[in-house]
RNA sequence: GACCCUAUCGUCUAGCCCGGUCCAGGACGUGUCCCUUUCACGGACAAAACGCGGGUUCGAAUCCCGCUAGGGUCACCA
């Protein structure tokens, strides 16, 4: 059995885009499921558009999202080089055999020519192909012609009435006709090649076996195909796999969605996430199971499983699996995986001469970790425990309280919490081990004094108080961390807005 | 406009190849309830789809044809 190889080419325009690593995927799970190779090669003859700092963009996005390439510009490998730019020799010596066999040829129209050649099909409601006069250009003249016209090109001789067909994995047979094709580019000016020589040429000597990509790409594969076929070369199976779209259902770009890897990452998106989110966007395993980690993905993923039809990306459903895999987290992880995004707002969350310990910082985490959907929200959810809280009297009130009653409602919490606190002093005094009181005690001993009423009563108030939001942790979680003196300050404090 | 691809809940999808077990299953989201001072977590329940029209068949989400709709592609970009 022939090994299978497979690559993904992007070119490094742009930041990378989810579209671009949900096709890295398909590939880097298709070839890890029959232990075979991901190529990552880098597309940037268009050097006019490709820059470096893309091209790392590109890199770290993958790696981030723990698709690693076997052979690539970074790693190196026995295919390369693995950069296009850094290819050129090879396409120059294609370029010359399709030349010299007649199978392609100059063409010397401006672009402007063609600007309005197609302009003026397109208005007779013809399709907006090129069949070039040049293709049948004595070859001699036309050679002469190119050292005197600077500004010509390189088409392939599309043969005419043919009926292309291929066998794409997903969609089964996909057949054009070669009528429909033109004359296509191959190369412009100095022998740089265009896209669609270019992947194909590079497949070839890459012993690419499998393509793998977007359905975008499916109307250029017949002309691949016939390049191939001119050049003699293999040709791979071809497995279109179809596109994420925006939630208009039109592709996928920044109007309606964050449409960069990077910009997901920065929204507080574990890896693994976007990992498996990806992977269930036009695939699916055939179960129930939605949640899946890398390893068993390997182990699950076909292409028969794989969706004909594009899918929404639905930003809900990340959010709920992102806050699946946060609470999958241990609490050490999640406090690393956290902190850049607390130390971000560094100035606002920790003022000055406020040294927050790492062991207060876990606390707070352990607290917010069932709530989480995104990391980023850690800093807003906790600013309380950092700063005392600004908020609008009327938050205190629990259902139709009069301020009378609030009053007398904190004032209770104050009474509970002195008590509870000199007892504290004492214990600390004895053990000579200072300690927070339990949020198991505060509890207790709330629970207590309250008795039978309504519960909300002392403790809506007293959780304002403390965090001056509408929805949070509770408050003895809180006070245990806030501990009692920070608590009974806030309180106060609440007291003195009622007045 | 031409060509190509696609079509099951709002969304991601199972089922379709090998018609009956599907008055269509799961998940996200939504709603109600339970837990609960609040929010979240967890639990329970509910509403929600076979695009339309013709066939074939005793029987069609499943097979065939047409229509419609959506998307993609038609560069000296990739």
């Amino acid at each position: 059995m022939s090994s299978i190889r497979v690559r993904i080419a992007p070119s490094p325009t742009g930041p990378l885009h989810v579209g671009t690593a949900r096709t890295a995927l398909f590939n880097y799970l298709f070839a890890k499921h029959f232990g075979g190779t991901f190529v990552l090669r880098i597309e940037d003859t268009d050097l006019e558009r490709s820059d470096k700092k893309y091209e790392k963009d590109i890199f770290d996005g993958l790696k981030w999202l723990g698709i690693e390439a076997d052979e690539s510009p970074e790693r190196g490998g026995s295919h390369g080089p693995y950069r296009q730019s850094e290819r050129i020799k090879t396409y120059k010596k294609h370029i010359q055999t399709l030349l010299t066999e007649g199978k392609a040829f100059y063409c010397f129209h401006s672009e402007n020519e063609l600007a309005e050649e197609k302009e003026k099909l397109l208005a007779a409601k013809r399709p907006p192909i090129h069949i070039c006069e040049y293709r049948s250009l004595d070859p001699e003249e036309a050679r002469i012609l190119t050292e005197t016209k600077s500004d010509f090109i390189i088409r392939f001789k599309t043969p005419s009435g043919r009926k292309i067909e291929f066998q794409d994995l997903i969609r089964e047979k996909v057949s054009f006709d070669s009528e429909l094709l033109g004359d296509f580019s191959i190369a412009k000016r100095a022998n740089v090649p265009l896209y669609n020589f270019a992947v194909v040429v590079d497949d070839e000597e890459m012993d690419i076996s499998h393509v793998i990509r977007g359905e975008d790409h499916i109307s250029n594969t017949p002309k691949q195909l016939l390049l191939i076929e001119a050049l003699g070369f293999r040709t791979p199976q071809y497995a279109h796999i179809p596109m994420i779209l925006g939630t208009d259902r039109s592709k996928l770009s920044k109007r309606h969605n964050a449409t960069s890897v990077n910009e997901y990452r920065e929204m507080g998106y574990l890896p693994e996430t976007l990992f498996n989110f990806l992977a269930l966007l036009g695939w699916n395993s055939g179960t129930d199971k939605e949640l899946f980690t890398k390893e068993e993905l390997i182990k699950e993923f076909s292409l028969e499983k794989v969706q004909k039809s594009g899918a929404i990306f639905d930003i809900q459903k990340l959010d709920w699996m992102n806050g699946e895999y946060i609470r999958k987290k241990s609490l050490p992880e999640l406090v690393e995986l956290s902190k850049p995004f607390l130390n971000g707002n560094q100035e606002t969350k920790f003022p000055k001469g406020n040294l927050v310990s790492n062991d207060y910082i876990k606390k707070i985490i352990a607290l917010e970790q069932p709530r989480l959907k995104k990391l980023s929200e850690i800093g807003e959810r906790t600013e309380y425990f950092f700063r005392a809280p600004q908020y609008e009297k009327d938050l205190l009130r629990w259902k139709n309280m009069s301020d009378e009653e609030i009053t007398a409602s904190l004032d209770k919490s104050i009474n509970i919490l002195s008590n509870l606190e000199s007892h504290n002093v004492h214990l600390n005094a004895r053990t000579r081990v200072k300690m927070n009181i339990s949020k198991e005690t505060l509890e207790e001993t709330f629970l207590k004094e309250i008795g039978e009423g309504d519960k909300g009563r002392i403790l809506w108030p007293l959780r304002a108080a403390l965090t001056g939001q509408k929805a949070s942790p509770g408050p003895f979680e809180i006070m245990e961390i806030l501990g009692i003196k920070k608590a009974m300050k806030r309180i106060k404090t609440a007291k003195d807005k009622i007045k």
